[in-house]
DNA sequence: TATGAATGAGGATTCATTCAT
DNA sequence: TATGAATGAATCCTCATTCAT
């Protein structure tokens, strides 16, 4: 199965995978058009029809090279070995940022599938992934945090959520801003600045004292 | 244009238009029915087309709609007097999760609309509309807050946004659990206790200590 | 189901029925040409899928059909009442040649249904139906048949499959020469003088002696 | 003309015809796929096309070598010294059965596109070759025939006639059984002793006493 | 010469849109 | 004006045939 499809050059393989991923981000499984995939990536109808054998085992290999690769990408870089979460957050954020230079597409493809497919047999085999995924992945960014540093009078389960929130907010409304233009070595540093900003305002309002004058003596 | 349509009885558009909004709520716009949203309304194809032209410009009409309809009902009921943007907020929540009730086709539908829709033409025509209301709404829930109850050392912007995103994501979270199902007045109690929480901890963690004192007086 | 066909006027539904009773004896399900159906019925593509769903469908209204037709024909005409099965034989000759001429591509269909069709699904359909009615046929056919008549030292089994046999022989042999040219009176008046040639040839040899004689006197 | 192809080793080419015959023998032309012809034969599908130009010319190719190879055996045997159709039919009806069991395939390939083939320009050339075969074959068969055994009375060709579609109609019945296995010695034997009770009726029913009579004595 | 990947025309089915009644 | 049957363009998929290697 597939093999046909993994015998050809690296070269057309990436070209026929960005192809589908765009196309499939850009339209629910039911309305993506094969046509459209073949004709971006340069390859006849026929051929697409030869190494995947039906557009829904198209979209089965795109989905699951989309989440291996981002797998492996997200995995390979998280530092847990930083017990804060802001620190960890931060360096969640940045990789995320990266991520929508290194593939635009993976990235709107996988939303769009998690958010608007409707056809069943897909959300199937979206639910199930996704689902062991997340919890997997949010086991791994809450392993080894340490809570001890959060101020007494404040419910620590409300602020990490209210920090996650904003964190995503903010990761949210910047990726909103970039579409799929480039990302520039300035663009990152003023959002390191800014995530500092937000780990100041986070520290200063939700954790002990000494934590705050260490930041300030860091600083 | 359009004209048609409106020379009907009131009873009959309403009828028209729920229909129209339940199918598009369900479906993107190209997987929607046209059979289906005549067949709801009791009138024949024929005429949808004779009143809307396209299925297209149907949708358009039905935005505009449902647009309008939310807008009136939410600026009627939030209070802009009180100058607390934590007050405002929570005024906010709560109007969300009572629309939800009441217009579950309509929310749905714009919901479904901004979230899901891929078709291009009618994502733009969303987008402006989106655009504008949003920095409409934006103004609006921003005008008169007192900023001075912030504390000092805070970017009061980063605070605003930290706690808007917060109370995104809370309602967010909120929504997707909900679905269709009905809301029940217990519910909503634990939704203002819970709300009640978050700005605890807001007013708790970004604003004068006084606020703090009189909040906690006051509880 | 089937509605919306069976309230087209009659003068349409039998140039659809026939439209494909043609294609379908002309070409095995798989290659039929839904097309060509629709072409030569004189409606569209589209029309063709609003009253039968599905080119399964239609070939199962389309056999349904044929099957009811002839035997509705055939049961209305076969003279059970004589037990000569000489006559009885005569009789199904001339109604099958006179089937030829009314229903050309009903019979052609049915053949080619029976011999060639390769999809399981509709051999299922057809095996099922045809086994019953052939079973049913056949014992009718033989329904109070007189063996009495035929000479002694013969297995009158085997008498009796000679004859049939001769006879379809020859009813195929006269059959392969129709193809769809009309039957004149005089092919009907040959027919009856040949019929009557063989019936003697069959009593001579297999009959006793009296009924040839009774045959001579009446000749 | 299939230079190309008459230029192969002989092992390669009987692989090559074999292929084709089995798969023309399971589908009818337009569903036999060249694919699975050129797997079987294990060659490529590219030397398929180089050897024969097109599927069509393939069928024509292999139709003819059909027809031939059938011809030369049929002719071979069929004993045409001895003048009383009786015998010969009965050699002929053996003859056919032996061929089941030495060309499985071929005789296979033969009635399916006699039987079953619906492709127009197929059918042509069939029935072209079939049909000058036939009269050759027919001609064959009553080659030196004796018709003066035949009883007074009776018309001579109606007799044969009689007497050759009864022996179809049980070749065909006894084919029908038989399928694709084996055909055992015993079966042989009951097919002799069945013959000879049908010559036997066809004698006592057609031919004059003395026959009858000698007929009779040798048995 | 042999290969088998690539091509693209052809077929079933869907559905927005039209139009005769 | 209202109806809903009819249309036909568009979509997925197959497979004989071609052609670069």
């Amino acid at each position: 199965m597939f093999d046909k499809f993994e015998a050809l050059s690296e070269e057309k393989r990436l070209r026929i995978i960005n192809s589908a991923l765009e196309e499939f981000s850009l339209r629910q499984f039911k309305n993506a058009s094969t046509d459209a995939i073949a004709k971006n990536a340069g390859i006849s109808k026929g051929a697409l029809f030869q190494y995947f054998g039906s557009k829904r085992q198209l979209f089965q290999y795109v989905y699951k090279y989309a989440c291996d690769t981002l797998a492996k990408e997200i995995w390979a870089k998280v530092d847990l070995s930083n017990p804060d979460i802001l620190e960890r957050l931060k360096g969640i954020f940045m990789l995320k940022m990266s991520l929508y230079r290194k593939y635009p597409s993976l990235f709107a493809f996988l939303l769009n599938a998690y958010a608007r497919e409707t056809d069943e047999e897909i959300r199937e085999l979206i639910k199930e992934d996704f689902d062991s995924q997340k919890s997997g992945a949010y086991s791994k960014i809450f392993e080894n945090i340490d809570y001890g540093k959060i101020r007494k009078g404040f419910d620590p389960e409300k602020v990490v959520s209210i920090i996650i929130w904003a964190m995503e907010g903010y990761s949210n409304t910047e990726a909103a801003k970039l579409k799929s233009e480039d990302i520039s070595m300035e663009k990152y540093r003023h959002w390191l600045k800014e995530l500092d900003l937000f780990i100041y305002t986070f520290r200063k309002a939700f954790y002990e004292e000494e934590e705050e004058n260490r930041h300030g003596q860091g600083d």
